[in-house]
DNA sequence: TTGTTTTGTCAAGCGTATTAACCAAATGAA
DNA sequence: TTCATTTGGTTAATACGCTTGACAAAACAA
């Protein structure tokens, strides 16, 4: 079949249901047939009709009356929360979060745990078997109530082929079947994507990035990747890696990174870079105390106890969060010259910070970036916090839920 | 009327003989009936009726008979190259190039000259426009027979406005009303780009990008600037500033830029540092006798000079011409971890060096970019040459007219 | 109350597609 | 050469999804 593209766009039998359905998953607080009539441009005739098919199949229903308008007053719509379930998984580098939800994206229950993505794949998955049927059990279903699921991981995929390709932080997962061999412990349909993307649907249907049709997510976590959406749709370049920022030079010369090249932005600015230098200001502070040099052995200092420790007000903490948002800001300026997003949402465990983070990232951006390209530009933390990913997860799993749903 | 869209697309009527006129606007040597069917997914039923439409219209014609497939020879279908004239300008920041071709793209007359953008919009498009006329003598045609025009101008261009928006090379055009101008002057519809999204335009419809789905094109003259072209379509960014490259920061605290910041790739590969390290250079030279020492005054070698002289053997002009080449290696590597593109056509000026400028940026691409992101990834010079931006323009100018005469 | 505005529904009609049959023109094997 | 096969293009009947225009329902304003 032909792929959906500009000049020569796919010819899809119901296309409008789709298009429908997706105006009533995310717009918030529900929307009206005369809405959706006007935001699509189609009479109230024909969305009267579509929506009619929408709701014998139970996959929307009316909702509330929705605001006075003058006249009479609209029956709001909202996706059906039941007849189904869809699960979401965020797999990062050193954690691990599942996500149960309804059909309208209703958290029921969550689990999250520390995780080390470096033990393998085999390892690794059956970690994650384990995790989906605790999950389940809590909830008293089983696998055949769950419609689809929704996968991130952090390195490039290839959505072919359901694997990660050459992925600096997932060593050992090169090349490994992950969606087949997931179909197959699951018997359900999965969708394998790059986490930072996820983070970027997340926000998007549900959190700051809300109605932004360029919008720029970066994940700072132990790795650093960005996730672009365009009108909706996650652009994923040629090959699928398209976003994967962890790796531009930043200081020529600079550490050495992961990846076997010097001064990439991940080992500048992402988890491992905060968490070493940390280890190494508390070596050097010569047993002078601070929030950081209670933590004992000083190797075990994490990323995150730097984030607990300059919120809690620990100066050299707050100076090593403020000194990585500095290098994000010189990626960030040139992501924005290249990309022009109308809005970047930073995500991950770093973002945590707040305006601490932040705030050298707009610095920089204001001061170098094309004045074109700043002047609307809004820079924000995310909202769904930990969640981004696997909220991303949910969206992914429900589009093939409900879309297999209206097909029928 | 609401905008195209991923999620929520743009409900047009014939939108299948746009569809139509385009794969048969854009297949080299022509299309049959049966395989428009098949690249649309349509039946062969559903194009005869298409076709006989743009048949009468006199949009479209059979040319020849094609290749010989097993059954009956399909007829070839092509644009109808009469019936129409279009345009296209290209305004650089130091020369200007016309083009008038007919509706098939193909150039009956052409005028190129030296030009200084520099001078300011009143000045400038009076000289474009007695240029304009000159072209159109040259043909014994007026304006009257002039469909549409297309304007490429270096610098970031707000849509909406018609106008450019701090354009760091163009001063003095800070917000003048490009377009509505020369609509007056001209009275025909006028389409204003960004001259390396043109240069992108011309080299995927008819130049080395020929059917690339993800094709990035980076425009080296006296300034810098990229185009991207997702699967046909320019990618702007949310104001219109995407792919405005020359003003990323490749060497901090490098050369001062015409922008006010430093280490600027334009500072470091544009064709002003070109000119200026090669007036340097000969300086220094302590009156050793060299191609480019043979130019009188200093101050007058021209990124061309330097440009000729590379290719007549001049050592250090090579140098120079490399050395460009690597600063800008190191702006594709960042570009392509983000945009991941399936191809990258160089084009501009400082292109024509070919494979010595070219290797310099290939070397910096394997040994720095993602494996994922370049295994497949080809790197050439454009095949249009001086040609790509103005081609991309007479791209716009001819959809705009072709658009118009299948509606009515 | 009546008139106005907005939402939602219905029936008639139209445009654009599909299906299935057909002819046209080429190939290749007997 | 003849005839089955393959591919290309056309035609007529039919299906589907949308628009149009009318209308009822439900709110507000005079």
């Amino acid at each position: 079949m032909h792929q959906p593209n500009g000049l020569y766009p796919e010819l899809k039998k119901n296309s409008n249901k789709h298009t429908v359905l997706n105006l009533v998953r995310f717009t918030p607080g529900g929307i009206s047939r005369a809405d959706i009539a006007r935001h699509l441009g189609l009479s109230r005739a024909a969305i009267t009709a579509i929506v009619n098919d929408l709701l014998v199949n139970e996959l929307v229903r009316e909702t509330v009356d929705g605001p006075v308008t003058g006249g009479r007053r609209p029956k709001m719509l909202g996706i059906n929360p039941n007849g189904g379930y869809v699960i979401g998984v965020d797999i990062g580098a050193t954690h691990l979060g599942l996500l149960l939800t309804n059909l309208a994206a209703q958290v029921l229950y969550e689990i999250e745990i520390p995780f080390q993505v470096s033990l393998g794949p085999e390892v690794c998955l059956a970690k994650i078997d384990d995790l989906l049927r605790e999950l389940l059990s809590k909830a008293d279903l089983t696998l055949d109530h769950v419609d689809a699921i929704g996968v991130g991981v952090p390195g490039p995929v290839v959505e072919e082929a359901g694997a990660v390709i050459a992925p600096p932080i997932m060593p050992g997962w090169d090349h490994f079947p992950i969606q087949t061999h997931l179909h197959k412990l699951w018997k359900c349909p999965i969708s394998l994507n790059n986490d930072a993307e996820l983070g970027a649907i997340g926000e998007w249907a549900y959190g700051a990035g809300r109605g932004e049709d360029h919008l720029l997510y970066i994940k700072v976590g132990y790795g650093v990747g960005a996730g672009l959406l365009i009108e909706g749709n996650i652009y994923r370049g040629a090959t699928g890696s398209a976003g994967e920022i962890g790796h531009i030079t930043i200081v020529d010369q600079g550490p050495l990174c992961t990846c076997g090249n010097h001064g990439c932005l991940e080992a500048l600015a992402g988890g491992r870079a905060i968490a070493e230098r940390a280890q190494l200001a508390v070596k050097n502070s010569n047993g002078r105390r601070t929030q950081l040099s209670q933590i004992d052995p000083i190797e075990s200092i994490s990323s995150y106890d730097v984030t607990s420790a300059a919120r809690m007000g620990d100066l050299k903490a707050q100076e090593i969060i403020a000194e990585a948002g500095n290098y994000l800001g010189i990626a960030i300026v040139n992501l924005i010259n290249v990309v022009n997003p109308g809005m970047i949402v930073i995500g991950g465990g770093v973002a945590q910070n707040g305006d601490l983070f932040l705030e050298p990232i707009r610095r920089s951006a204001n001061e170098r970036s094309l004045p074109a390209a700043v002047q609307n530009l809004r820079i924000t933390a995310a909202t769904l916090e930990r969640r981004s990913t696997s909220m991303g997860a949910i969206v992914q799993a429900l589009t093939i839920s409900l879309s297999k749903k209206s097909n029928q």
